[in-house]
DNA sequence: CAAGAATCTGACGCAGTCTTCATGTGAAGG
DNA sequence: CCTTCACATGAAGACTGCGTCAGATTCTTG
């Protein structure tokens, strides 16, 4: 159950909001001055803090700052003049996110949730980075390339091919963009050298590399890898 | 240097603005269609991806939404119009922010400067104390390599290589990123520096230094650490 | 300040990589 | 059935990036 920090004087706003924000599923504190918020802030480590620019005494911006200072927290802001200089002096003073007044529930919602959604994509070290297609596996953190747990060793351009064609299996890949984005806009070479490539990448992956299985060219427009490719997070 | 990918049709908007990025130091890319633009979001692994909504053919909606299903890169969405049930729908289909056009440099910038430090306060909570991979133990307190318990005294560089390295044994770094990170600034000159350096680590470290377990080179791109590495909180 | 350590530089060689060229093959269309 | 076109492929040579070395330069420390 995520835990949310309210810090707002007006309790016109912080008491149905707690109330929506329980409903929803959450766990929610409230502080009424932005000492009591900061205070709070550090002590409950809240997943998440919405706090408003405008409380009398220690106002929002300080509060923020202050945090921030000491906690990675994500910050949310509520500012009530929508003007662009205050939102941009919010978040240079640490705040991740603001929301203009008024705003529904539904929004400081939408914006929570992405929030710890964002928090959870990061803390994991998921990184998005392996295509695999049958018993072909194309590691893009290291650059390997393995069929059935084999190292396969690639080249330079082999692997900026290959990684283009397996991230776009849905489509064929033109000629000219390949030349575009493994050699280049600026290219005027040869243009024999994409298949002499090709046909390098062929007899590495493929079993019978004339009958080509996975790369596959379309006479004309370019080459296809013609197979389902799924991206994995390791 | 930070990787933004701009995903918009209208070059009136990504020209400027791929200017202004690239004044401001961040390495900019731009996908004018959103196949193009799906494609580099996977194949480039950008740190953050501006996307506008309105685009002909696949609309910024469906990026968003293939883009979330493969990747983690934070998204910030564009809009045209300030609707709520808009910034909703952005937010729950994967977005991280969305911004209403039009806006200004300066507001996008804060937007992605406030994107990435979530990210880098996320990611890291606590710093390791040991790194180990085989016999090899690298303190990143006291700055010791030992190999089976033997200290093999570092000079600086070489610490700070091989820490990189260490750390970032699940990819490949490549060269720029080396010379950012331990010289600073990139690197202008065309020198053998780093290759210099490389080859007094593996004198120390790899028993036949001319047939490298540990410190792979991988051509045109960079070095690799390539053993499993386990790191320790003490 | 001097000695020694650390780091940088530039030349050179080599192995691996890329491009080019020459020729072969199959598909499409008259 | 023949011509044309686009791609395939093998071989050769050009090119490139990396490793290494020797000497220069900068930094540290006594």
């Amino acid at each position: 159950m995520p835990h949310i920090l309210l810090i707002d004087d007006d309790n016109k706003l912080t008491t149905p909001l707690r109330t929506s924000f329980e409903r929803a599923g959450y766990n929610v504190s409230v502080a009424a001055d932005g000492h009591t918020g900061l205070s709070k802030a550090l002590v409950e480590s809240p997943d998440v803090i919405v706090l408003d620019v405008m409380m009398p005494g220690l106002d929002g911006w300080k509060v923020c700052q202050a945090i921030r200072e000491r906690s990675p927290v994500p910050i949310i802001m509520l500012t009530a003049l929508d003007d662009s200089s205050d939102r941009i002096r919010g978040l240079e003073l640490g705040a991740d996110d603001y929301l203009v007044k008024p705003f529904s529930f539904q929004e400081l919602n939408a914006h929570i949730k992405a929030m710890l959604r964002r928090v959870q994509l990061t803390a994991q070290p998921s990184t998005p980075h392996l295509l695999r297609s049958g018993d072909i596996e194309l590691n893009l953190q290291t650059r390997e390339l393995r069929q059935a747990g084999k190292l396969i060793p690639l080249r330079q351009k082999e692997y900026d091919i290959l990684l283009l064609l397996m991230s776009n299996s849905e489509r064929v890949v033109r000629r000219d963009e390949l030349f575009d984005r493994v050699w280049g806009t600026d290219w005027l070479g040869d243009t024999r050298t994409l298949d002499v490539h090709m046909s390098w990448l062929r007899t590495k992956l493929e079993n019978d590399p004339t009958h080509p299985v996975y790369l596959q060219t379309v006479r004309g427009v370019g080459y296809h890898f013609a197979a389902k490719v799924e991206t994995e997070y390791v």
